[in-house]
DNA sequence: ATGAAAGCGCTAACAG
DNA sequence: CTGTTAGCGCTTTCAT
């Protein structure tokens, strides 16, 4: 546990015969260094064993070579899916990753705050977290390039997005259900009205409206319940939906984890599905692949994967368009869906 | 995207009338320094809106203030919530944290190697990742605090570690299915020899083997079967295991992913769970819940938590003794195990 | 209690 | 092509 001190590109310099300038150079594969010389240097840098100090690096670049994602929850699958391409597209790029979890609303004050600036990172992406406008100054002025993955604001279309479109997916998603033939749909999702109003489920809410507009189905009130976020919130919302003396044949749920709910609730009640009631979720994460779950595809690796992509262009020229991507979600049809008895 | 200059230390300095080093003395809590200079460079860093650059600070101070994960696979959920552990021990501490996923061993290569390093890191959490001989030499002499989580190797005991006991677990799980009065008892788990050498799965295998031994049941090597990771992989090694003459009443998975497998390939087989073969798993992670997976339960978050922990003690005091922890699974009855018919 | 000055290890502008 | 020099912005002796 030793202070045997680290190797400095002087050590280097000596070891050489030549100057720390020339050093630099070398290292960093400028065209304006004898190659010669250039071996000689390499050579003794990996007799040395020497690596250049970050820190020493990135004071004199004034450059940080790191990319912050700033994200919510980060242990749900859909979120941890799309982190993952996130951190394979950086995988190989000079950029170290820094991720800084949200799960309360401190979390993002900290996050927004200390996270996005110029000295502490070259480039954040925000995944999945609603920008509420309080928070606009801070993100139009950090001076660091942001890139939006599953998120957006309208007052931040200068920055480059990748989203999925929630209202097409909600409409295809209740569309399908009618397509079976059902007319008596429930909705179950995520309540509007938390710290970080979180929108998905309200846009899928706003795609089911659509899609039953369009078929002349009424709105029944009655068909719609918000809960917080998961299994056990879901399920009992189902159970009070499935005990209406008119229950609906048919649940659309605005996650996966929330539709494996709606089917526990089911069992509960002796609902059989689909027999009884056809359950689809959205996300196709693992979980819907092993539930036989009928579900909205989202590509979410993809999406974290071009986001960080589009992240590093910007970052090697300032110049470029912000790309704005919107992916589509597909419907997946397993064994939770069939026309109503 | 303007380059407004960045507010420094000396501009704080000017606007308070002192010196650089008395701001600096100042939002360090040094004591010397008197009370009112002290507010009123305060209120100046306010009005600035000053923040002290990191990568100066890191460099002046000659510590990185960041601490490494090094983690294979980060979106498999035990390894998930093993991070959010971690996450959460560090979020309201100073350091960042770099997360460096490994998926290849040339990313393994790429972690011991740049990783590891003081100038990057001022300290790291290896997270159940085997950890091969040749390693050794860079772990030891990295010149920083590392601390193993879910990992272990004979050679480091000097480190703090946090694992749990996968033979004790292994044999609770199979003792478990003796004692319901299984005698026909397979094993499902990872393939041993890869290039990572996972040893988890093994050591499960043997604490399996001992339990057979005490109950005095054969070893039968046609009810040993290893695969890829993974769901599709356990499920095909399930429907094989079934299919022997004499297949086995109870299979004991190496985990849960791997046991959700086997319950996929008895369903192919038109075998009833629990009533003609008993499951049970390892980690209960959520899928285990849902699926009513009996399960071998470890304390996933808590690892990743008190890895983290630890390693900000080692940091705070490098002459504290190492903490090596081992955390016990616990057996947790659902509903895919029962006597055998 | 405060200021001056040196230095962390690197890069880059300037000379030659 | 290479050496010299001046920072990057902060911390930390050393004086006073």
């Amino acid at each position: 546990v030793g202070g045997k001190r680290a190797v400095t590109i002087r050590d280097v310099a000596r070891q050489a015969g030549v100057s720390p300038g020339t050093v630099s150079r070398a290292i960093n594969n400028s065209p304006l260094v004898n190659e010669e010389t250039r071996e000689r240097i390499l050579r003794v840098v990996r007799e040395l064993n020497y690596v250049p100090n970050l820190a020493a690096r990135r004071l004199s670049i004034g450059r940080t070579l790191t990319i912050a994602v700033i994200v919510p929850f980060f242990t749900r699958p859909s979120v941890s899916v799309r982190l993952n391409g996130v951190v394979s597209a950086l995988s190989d790029s000079q950029y170290d990753l820094l991720i800084h979890n949200i799960d309360t609303p401190e979390q993002r004050d900290a996050g927004f705050q200390e996270v996005l600036r110029k000295d502490r990172i070259d480039g954040a992406l925000i995944v999945s977290l609603p920008i509420p406008d309080q928070y606009l100054p801070q993100l139009t002025g950090a001076n660091v390039p942001i890139v939006l993955i599953d998120t957006s604001h309208p007052a931040l279309n200068a920055f480059p997005w990748i989203t999925g479109d929630d209202v097409a997916g909600g409409r295809t998603a209740t569309e399908h259900l009618v397509q079976l033939g059902h007319t008596r749909i429930g909705y179950i999702g995520d309540i509007v009205d938390t710290p970080f109003h979180f929108v998905s489920s309200c846009d899928r809410y706003r795609g089911y409206c659509a899609a039953l507009q369009a078929a002349h189905l009424p709105l029944r009130p009655e068909y719609y319940a918000e809960g917080d976020h998961g299994r056990p919130q879901a399920r009992e919302m189902a159970r009070t939906m499935l005990s209406l003396p008119e229950p609906p044949t048919a649940i659309l749920a605005a996650s996966d984890t929330q539709a494996v709910g709606v089917l526990e609730g089911a069992r509960d009640m002796g609902v059989d599905v689909p027999g009884a009631l056809s359950v689809i979720g959205y996300d196709d994460i693992e979980i819907a692949d092993i539930m036989g779950l009928t579900t909205m595809r989202q590509r979410l690796f993809e999406s974290g994967r071009l986001g960080a992509k589009s992240l590093l262009t910007v970052l090697n020229d300032p110049e470029t368009t912000p790309t704005q991507q919107v992916l589509h979600a597909e419907l997946v049809e397993r064994d939770t869906t069939a026309p109503p008895s």
